[in-house]
DNA sequence: CGCGTGACGGCAC
DNA sequence: GGTGCCGCCACGC
């Protein structure tokens, strides 16, 4: 696909009712929902089955945004090397793992134990 | 408009 | 296998 010519709003569009275009934001929410209970991902499988790969730190970005809505169980959702890294951003440090173990994933010192038997590739597991 | 920052990832060393 | 640097895109100053 061609860019605008210009380094204006890349990605950000702008709908006709003036807020921004929340479809990228929508979309991550809709796969971090689909995560099944005791699994997890990674932010750059995630921005891969968005087919944005190259901008994994949107992903994250919009994962603060996330905060807001309590449907999305951002807490499955951690970095390429299965590390907590986005715990600091809960209500308390220890409540991303504390809901991860109530799943009954193992996590020691912030790394998620079998992480490679405990992930969940949107790509693979929805058929992208 | 430039610069620094960040819930990231790939690659070089 | 770990560490460091760079690229990535959006945001705040």
């Amino acid at each position: 696909m061609k860019k605008t010519t210009h380094k204006t709003t890349p990605l950000k569009s702008v709908t006709p009712s003036g807020k921004r275009d929340e479809s990228f934001f929508e979309a991550v929410y809709d796969i971090v929902r689909q995560i099944p209970k005791g699994r997890v991902t990674s932010y750059g499988a995630i921005a891969a089955a968005l087919g944005a790969k190259s901008s994994s730190r949107m992903v994250g970005w919009a994962m603060n945004n996330a905060h807001v809505l309590k449907n999305v169980p951002a807490h499955r959702v951690v970095n390429r090397n299965g590390l907590l890294t986005g715990k600091m951003h809960f209500a308390y440090p220890e409540q991303m793992q504390e809901l991860l173990e109530k799943e009954g994933i193992t996590i020691k010192e912030d790394q998620v134990q079998d992480f490679s038997k405990r992930f969940w590739d949107p790509l693979q597991e929805l058929g992208l």
